[in-house]
RNA sequence: CGGGGUGUAGCUCAGCUUGGUAGAGCGCUACCUUCGGGAGGUAGAAGUCGAAGGUUCGAAUCCUUUCACCCCGACCA
């Protein structure tokens, strides 16, 4: 491609409302252009990246059996409420109506109508298991979109649904799309790990989230740093945290007048705050509190809070006219003791000697507590939040905490679709079965500015060899000056494009600053520049992007300079 | 939805406090000079000052309403 019939949108400035790099350069580089909030246009430059990611996918969908489909934008009402989905989803299913005034909504996620294709066209368990996907464009109406197509409402997905006979069979998809999913993002060039995952709202047993690992998402994950364990932090498991043996002390009632957080009550009684109980109050499942105690240098995790049957989903803290019904103190002073709703304590706070904890009296702690002598064993759940350094799960090594990008998910959604649309087929025994289902996304327009995320310095983005626009930027100088300069530009283009290489010809009458800068911008990762000088000794200059490797080669020798580079053919 | 902020040329912004015929830099067009790291000069094109209403002899500027966009929180690939 020549530059002078490719035209590259590069901006100088950054623009003002692009807060994260990723953003920043799509738009600088001229991959994509705004519409409206969530809503971005992408340029050819981009749309070759974006076309290099699917690409990918596709083969990789195939490669591990998925067939591909195409299922509509545009979805009609009754599958939601087939479903149940129609009521429970919130705002961001975009909903409309049609000129019959029939309700109609845009595709979030496709489960109600693959299931729906499923059960009309799969009738027999000879025809399972399958595993249909499809590269489509979905709309959530996010609250807010930001970060350019890292959380954009419209975006370009790859979803995967499975329907199983038996759980051993949706086992052997799962596994084939988690080995999929690796190849997927090892042959982009991302940096990335499979962690244990919540399933949230969409349902079901077991899920692997897909993290590109970047500074700048907005996802916490855990890792053992000797082990392969991983976790979303939402999901990690918090091991107990052993308290040292010590003989106990007395149960005392002391006065700490207006010391409420766990920092003041730690500085006011010289205790550090691993030694002391915090109790929070939430709402309970039965209208009710319920009181959670921790470690006082701990988190309250509320993902694993609201899985407990007795706590309210979303969590909801309590007010203070409640925290003093239940514990007639303000929430500075409460602690288990007494206290006659339900109390469950945290694996380590479960471990705590001697610790410090409210007395439900105002402006009163009690100090060497211990359970048992003073306080009545509770019920102990996994509560808190991991921290770096904890000990891993599986017992190896220290846990490490890093965020990532979720550009993938894998689920067993089990029967929750199926079996609410009646997804059914005749089984060897001539009876109807319900189909166990899976479902697997990879979010392919936030790959792309994941990538960049990952591959960036302050000239621009570096793209690995698999997701680049253009493999090789031919830059000469002052062509239009010299003739000579001229023949051989061309003659290096037609030869490099003859030996497959997806080459950049930078024509333009442009100053070779512009041209460099614009090439480094948009991230080619590798630059050849002739000139006349380089001319008189018959060489070209070879650059590459990422390393900032400069070296002088025979024009001869560029073409099977190239070729030999890694990644490259 | 709650809290904060911004709308003026394609982009980044000044002008608004104190009302008086619309500005800069970058980008774009043409020409001259320059030519290995976003050049210099000359000339030019380009804006219903987000929209509507009001106050005023006169509104980008003051008032009211409204829309859009951005940031911080709860949702998600």
């Amino acid at each position: 491609m020549r530059t002078s019939q490719f035209p590259l949108n590069t901006v100088k400035e950054t623009p003002a409302d692009a807060e994260i790099v990723s953003h920043q350069l799509m738009i600088r580089a001229g991959l994509i252009r705004k519409l409206a909030a969530g809503l971005y246009n992408w340029l050819p430059l981009g749309l070759r990246v974006l076309r290099k990611v699917e690409n990918v996918v596709r083969e990789e969908m195939d490669r591990a059996g998925g067939l591909e489909v195409s299922m509509p934008v545009v979805q009609p009402a009754e599958l939601w409420q087939d479903s149940g989905r129609w009521e429970v989803f919130g705002p961001e299913l975009c909903r409309f109506q049609d000129r019959h005034h029939r309700d109609f909504c845009l595709g979030p996620t496709h489960e109600e109508i693959i299931t729906d294709l499923v059960r009309n066209e799969i009738k027999s368990y000879k025809q399972v298991p399958v595993n249909y996907y499809q590269i489509q464009t979905k709309f959530r109406d996010e609250i807010r979109p930001r970060f350019g197509v890292m959380r954009a409402r419209e975006f370009l997905m790859k979803d995967a649904y499975s329907f199983h006979m038996t759980q051993d069979s949706l086992n052997d998809t799962y596994e084939a799309m988690y080995g999929a999913y690796s190849r997927i993002f090892e042959r982009l060039g991302l940096e990335f790990r499979a962690v244990l995952a919540d399933t949230g709202a969409i349902g079901g047993s077991l899920s692997h989230e897909f993290h590109v690992l970047a500074d700048s998402g907005e996802d916490a994950i855990a890792f053992s740093d000797q082990s392969d364990y991983a976790a979303n932090v939402e999901m990690a498991e918090a091991v107990a945290l052993k308290f040292p043996d010590e003989a106990p002390a007395e149960l005392a009632t002391v006065a700490t007048p207006g010391q409420h957080s766990i920092d003041e009550v730690s500085a006011f009684l010289k205790v550090e705050p691993q030694r002391i109980l915090k109790t929070l109050l939430v709402k309970g499942t039965e209208g009710g509190v319920v009181a959670l105690l921790l470690r006082g240098d701990h988190e309250l995790n509320p993902i694993k809070a609201t899985k407990l049957p007795s706590v309210a989903y979303p969590l909801e803290f309590a007010s203070d006219a409640e925290v003093r019904e239940a514990a007639s103190c303000a929430p500075g002073s409460v602690g288990p003791k007494g206290l006659t709703i339900p109390v469950i304590a945290d694996r380590s706070a479960a471990e705590l000697v001697n610790f410090v904890c409210g007395a439900n009296v105002d402006g009163q702690h009690l100090t060497g507590v211990n359970w048992e002598r003073d306080l009545p064993r509770h019920e102990v759940a996994d509560l808190r939040l991991v921290v770096e350094g904890d000990v891993s799960p599986d017992g190896q090594g220290n846990l490490r905490i890093a965020r990532g990008i979720e550009v993938g998910h894998i689920f067993q959604l089990g029967t929750k679709y199926s079996e609410a649309m009646q997804a059914t087929v005749l089984n060897e025994d001539g009876k109807n079965q319900v189909l166990t289902m899976g479902c697997y996304g990879i979010g392919v327009s936030r790959v792309v500015a994941a990538a960049i995320e990952q591959n960036h310095d302050e000239r621009g983005i570096i793209w690995p060899e698999a997701l680049t626009p253009f493999q090789v930027a031919l830059t000469p100088i002052n062509m239009a000056t010299s003739e000579k300069l001229q023949a051989t530009a061309e003659h290096l283009y037609t030869t490099m494009k003859a030996a497959g290489l997806d080459v950049l010809f930078d024509d333009r009458k442009a100053r070779p600053g512009v041209m460099f800068a614009d090439m480094e911008l948009i991230g080619i990762p590798h630059r050849i520049v002739i000139s006349e000088r380089l001319l008189e000794t018959g060489r070209a200059e070879y650059k590459n992007r990422r390393d900032g490797e400069a070296i002088e080669i025979a024009l001869e020798e560029v073409i099977p300079f190239l070729l030999s580079r890694p990644g490259i053919a």
